[in-house]
DNA sequence: GTCTATAACTCGATAGAC
DNA sequence: GTCTATCGAGTTATAGAC
């Protein structure tokens, strides 16, 4: 589906010490993501790569395309994270094992792959609005597998109230890449935490 | 507290066509938000307030201390918006009700006070490095008054839990910006949603 | 595939008139 | 309090050698 290097051969590189295209993706997505798109000039990307910032373009037509390369590897990682998770589990499945290993790999992939995903949750919304076009179907089509997933997992609830929901979901998962430290406590306790407090309620702990 | 114009006399003057220093606080409030505060030059703001950009000098320092002045003027209003609602509260109020209600006093604050307050969702994250640690000790005081209504509230949960809690329903509610439209919906509405869904749980919709 | 050199432009900030 | 004019540094991107 996607022209640009897949995230496969990505996240198998990153331990081979990347070079050329591959490193400076993964160089750029940090610095885009800790410094924001226009707080990075291809001066700092060379830079941080060794390389002067004319070689960039020998690799990537413009910085816009860049990012949407960045972009694009960050939302096929999280799709497949999801998908991954999908077949694993089967139609009987409990609703709530079900949220909680969705929340697990959502969280998961926010942290394990470098910045691309990251991008996603920071970069993306003070994107050029060509790169943003690009990158809406994909997001699009992930939030569609939420969507889904909800239908399925709290059917009793009305269509808006899904909506609310599932946004308010993405938004409290996305925003611990602002306070979660993977340091200091596991990814899967905090799954853990996140989906039972959604699915039993705080009125439990009055 | 604030040596920087305060909120009240803002929202009192944004009816009043503002102007001079309160109108370049405004226009570069939302330009901030809108394109990020590297992505917005002085230039820009010029334009949009009727302004040569060597004009803002005499009213503030640099751009980070315009950065700054934005910065207190959103943190001063959430912060007045919470205690607000804590004084219309007993101590014997049900836990829900108070739940929903500085959840609703948050949101409304989110939207009404044009970009002062959502610049802290945003814009604060790629701020120069002086500028946040300006503003660090008020968003502090911020979080710790939600610190405190939740250890009323769920006295039972963990530190640590009530911490995830804390910081995901914060997540949830600065989301909104994101997606929620005022248009297509009361904010009464959606808080009520959203601390109904936190407090029952999502079990009940199975 | 990476380099040097540079074009064309924009940035934040300053000086000083009015 | 707002203006004109401008400085020095930074920006993306290109040209062309190796």
């Amino acid at each position: 589906m996607s022209t640009t290097t897949n995230v496969t051969s990505i996240s198998n590189e990153i331990s081979d010490a990347p070079t050329g295209r591959d490193r400076i993706l993964s160089v750029a997505a940090e610095l885009f993501v800790a410094k924001g798109y226009d707080g990075t000039s291809l001066r700092t990307i060379g830079d941080a790569v060794g390389m002067q910032p004319a070689s960039i373009y020998h690799h990537f037509e413009s910085k816009d395309h860049l990012l949407e390369a960045i972009l694009d590897i960050g939302i096929e990682a999280i799709g497949s994270a999801f998908d991954e998770v999908s077949e694993m589990l089967t139609d009987d499945t409990p609703g709530s094992f079900r949220l909680e290993a969705h929340i697990a790999a959502h969280l998961q992939a926010l942290f394990a792959n470098e910045a691309f995903t990251a991008a996603h949750v920071t970069v993306f919304y003070l994107s050029p609005d060509s790169v943003r076009e690009v990158a809406v179907p994909a997001r699009d089509a992930y939030e569609a597998r939420w969507t889904r997933l909800l239908e399925q997992v709290v059917p009793k609830l009305s269509k808006k109230a899904r909506t609310y929901i599932r946004l308010s979901l993405l938004g409290a998962m996305n925003s611990t890449l602002n306070w979660f430290d993977p340091e200091n406590g596991t990814i899967e306790d905090l799954a853990s935490a996140m989906a039972n407090n959604l699915w039993n309620g705080w009125s439990s702990y009055e």
